[in-house]
Parts: C-alpha cells; sequence; structure tokens
DNA sequence: ATAAAGTTTGACCATTGGTCAAAAGTGGGC
DNA sequence: GCCCACTTTTGACCAATGGTCAAACTTTAT
C-alpha cells in the first residue's frame, strides 16, 4: 500500500474530486441552459452517481449553483489580485484589472447572469450558510483588490479625494463594471448600440468612470495603448486571442 | 340599459379589469417574495379566480412575470419622456432623467431583480411572443429618450462627439445606471461602500460618466443643486420626500 | 469469515406549473 | 318563462422535479 501523498486520506482525496466532478458538470449545464432547463437527475446521470450523492455534498440545488458560482468568483478574485500586482502607475494598475475582468468575462460568458440569480434572496436562502459566506469572502477579495488601488491613488494625489471617497469611487467603478457586463449580453442592445466588441466597450465605460473620477493621467493625456501593450504581455500573455486590437 | 361608456363591450372591460386585477397582485407577490416563493395556486386565491382562468390570461407564470414587469418598464419609459421635456441645458435634461429613474427605483424597489430573470434566455422562452415584443419596445423607449438628448448635446457641441458615438455614450449611462442601482441594493456592498442613499450613490456614478464623457457643464462649473431644486420643482414635484438634501 | 461502519442507490414523496372535460353561467329567440 | 347554443369558470388531474431515506452494497477491522 502506497504511502498517503498529502495529509488526507484516499476517502477524502475521492470525495474532494468527486465534488470537483459534480461542480465541472453543474457549471456546464449552467453554462449551456441556464439554471430552470436542467435538473438534478440529468446531473446525477451526466457524474454517473445517483441523485441521492449529489445531496451529500450540495444541500439544495441552489447550494450547488451558489458553489459554482463562487469557483468562478474566486478565479475572479485570483486574476485581480494577479492584475494588482502590475508594475505601473495606480491607473494603469487599475486598467489591469479592467482586463483580468475581462479576461474573466471571456471564461465565464454565464458569471454574470448566475450572479444575478444569487441577488435573489429566496435563491440565496435555499443555500448552505457557509457557501454564502464563502461566496461573500471572494466577493470581499474582488473589492479590495480595487479599494487598496484607489486608496493608494488617493494618497499619492493621483486621485484627487475632494470629489468621492475611496469607497465611492470603488462603488462606482464595480456598478459600472457589473452593470456594463451585463448590458454588453442584452442581444437588443448589441444592436442598438452598434457593440462589436463587449469587452471593449467595457473598458471604455471603466475608462469614462476613471476620467470623471479625474484620475491621472486622464485618458488623453497618457498612451495607454502602450499600457496595454505592457498589461498584455506581462499580467495576461494568454489573453491576447480576444483583444485582437488593444 | 346604460349605452356603452366606450367602444368595449362589457365582457371586454371585464376581461381588462381582471387582467389588471391578476397583475396587481402578481406584482404584490413578485415584490414580497421574488419570483420562487409563491405559486398559481396562492396568486389564485388571491384574485379570488380559479387557476384555470389565470391562464386564460397569461400563458405562463413567466408571461405573467414578464407582464408585470412590461407594465413597470412602460411606466419607466413615461417618466423618462416626461424629464426629458424639462426646459434646460442637455445636461441638465439628461440629469433630469436621472432623477426620474430613482423616481421608479423609489416606486419599483423590485424591478431590477426581476428584470435580470427576464435575461435568461430559458425565463423568456416560456413567454409569449407579443409580451416580448411589448417588453422591447418598452426598453426601446428608454433608450431613445436618453439617446435623443445625447445627439442634440453633440450636435449642440455641449458633448464632445470625437472621444465616443452617441451610441456608445448612451450605453454607458444605461449600463452605469443599471449596475449601480442592483449594486446598491446588494446588502454586503452598502456595508463596504458606507451607502447611506442609493439613489445618490446612483446619480453620482451617473454625473461620473457625464463628467468621463467631457458633458459641459461639467460637475463643478455649474450649479447643480439649483438644477436639481427645478427639476424637482418642475417635473417631479411629488419626488421631493425621498430627496432630502438635494 | 464475519460483523460493524460507512457509502450509494433509486423508489418514493410533496410540491407545483399547466391541462381539460365537465359544470356553471349568459343571452337571444320564441 | 323556457329552452338551447355558446361562453366562461372551475378544480380534479397530470407530468415534472427537488428532495428524502430505508435498504442494498462496499469497505475495513478483527
Amino acid at each position: 500500500m502506497p504511502a498517503p501523498t498529502s495529509s488526507l486520506s484516499r476517502k477524502e482525496r475521492e470525495f474532494i474530486a468527486r465534488e470537483e466532478l459534480i461542480l465541472k458538470h453543474a457549471r456546464r449545464l449552467l453554462l449551456e441552459k441556464g439554471f430552470q432547463a436542467w435538473n438534478m437527475e440529468q446531473l446525477a446521470e451526466a457524474v454517473e452517481y445517483s441523485k441521492g450523492t449529489l445531496y451529500q455534498h450540495f444541500s439544495s440545488k441552489e447550494d450547488l449553483v451558489l458553489a459554482v458560482a463562487t469557483q468562478s468568483l474566486r478565479q475572479r478574485a485570483d486574476l485581480f489580485e494577479q492584475a494588482a500586482t502590475f508594475q505601473g502607475r495606480t491607473r494603469e494598475r487599475c486598467r489591469a484589472i479592467g482586463f483580468a475582468c475581462c479576461e474573466f468575462a471571456m471564461a465565464h460568458p454565464d458569471y454574470f447572469h448566475t450572479d444575478m440569480l444569487l441577488k435573489s434572496s429566496s435563491f440565496v436562502e435555499k443555500a448552505s450558510q457557509e457557501r454564502r459566506e464563502a461566496h461573500a469572502f471572494e466577493g470581499m477579495r474582488c473589492w479590495r483588490a480595487i479599494n487598496t488601488i484607489i486608496i493608494e491613488a488617493m494618497a499619492l494625489g493621483e486621485l484627487p479625494k475632494d470629489r468621492v471617497t475611496a469607497e465611492q469611487a470603488t462603488f462606482a467603478l464595480v456598478s459600472v463594471t457589473v452593470g456594463s457586463h451585463i448590458m454588453s449580453q442584452e442581444p437588443n442592445l448589441k444592436v442598438f448600440a452598434g457593440i462589436k466588441d463587449q469587452m471593449q466597450a467595457v473598458r471604455l465605460n471603466q475608462d469614462l468612470i476613471c476620467d470623471g473620477l479625474g484620475w491621472k493621467p486622464l485618458l488623453h493625456e497618457h498612451d495607454y495603448r502602450a499600457t496595454d501593450q505592457r498589461i498584455l504581455k506581462q499580467i495576461f500573455p494568454s489573453a491576447s486571442k480576444w483583444l485582437k486590437a488593444a
């Protein structure tokens, strides 16, 4: 018998592996069909376990979906924190987070829809306390990544602090980002607004907020194309596929 | 027998009245419980008709909810168009629409949540074609109210047209508004961001976008307090209750 | 080999969105 | 006042599905 490769027993490792298998298939169904158009029986068949086993991992369908969303949100927070390490001025680092969010949105096209479901109290109330807390924790990491840069920008005088507080600025950036991602997926709106590149539309709106905040250097005061190239090279070397004309 | 007061027969008028009764109670349930936590039987009891009768008006629960949302959206469009008649400079008129949207959000605290449900294709596919078209129509009215002012602002030179197109500017304003309304309802975020007055937070973000667009006069170049007072007096005399410190 | 402990299963239950045949109601003609 | 054709309303019923749990099955310790 081989020695355990970690501190977890075989059973525990199997349990975790199965949970990840379930989450993987649930994510796929969620992406393909949304929330309603699949059921636990179908998921059970997909993972080749029975329905009862699913319920040993998740207390309800909502709990499961929350777990999928939290997994995604953790990746988003990872990307944000990674982007925040970009070497450059504060607004450039904020921009790197903007790219991080686009990178995330490309990898998880259904995330914002699912996240909107979670905002319904009757939905989230059916999930377990632990998973709710885990989700809130990852959300806080995303918030803090932005908030930290803004506080630093204000301390350095690159972002005027007489207009809004650091929290108001963070709230503005978060709001415009979420709103833009949601709206840019609306088929009707895409036609009206003539949106070709969704991610570019999101980042433009972020730029408008930053300019509105007076965050130096303003859009026309600096060669942000060069910054974008650096961000892509340093932080997201794999992202160039979706960013054709940086 | 009295002569008919309109071109509709008694039966037709009763049908319409019943439909409005159903919508009224459905709206109440939606506000109190969200989408899942009530069923058609409960609604039937509330309106004192049977389930079968409900289905003579609406093809599905989703169809019914879409009808409620469209009713709300029509009011939103009405308010937008009313606000657009405000006498003043283009940015002031845009600001009046910002107030209109807050007025609407106060009257329909659940609207944006419900609207997010509609963005799920599996949801909206269960509604009837007519109701989908009606919803898209009211959405277009809202879009156009903003878009029209922006086009005029660009023609007058009050809004520079070398940065973004009129459609991009409209998209930015719509996105920030929706995103801010959604985010400002998030309990966690309200704590983090220290939001006391949600509507003020939404309007601040709109101001940041307008400033970012370079829409003259900028926030610090003009006494918008006075504008706000005029908007409230001329357009929304009844709104002063929620706007304590304009 | 056997018993104890843990794991997996799928038949089963309750809820609920949606249907439809039958009951109830309506109104015009005689 | 009565009949009858037509419309409207009803609620028993159906199918789908989230969730449960006793029994079957597997693993482990002795």
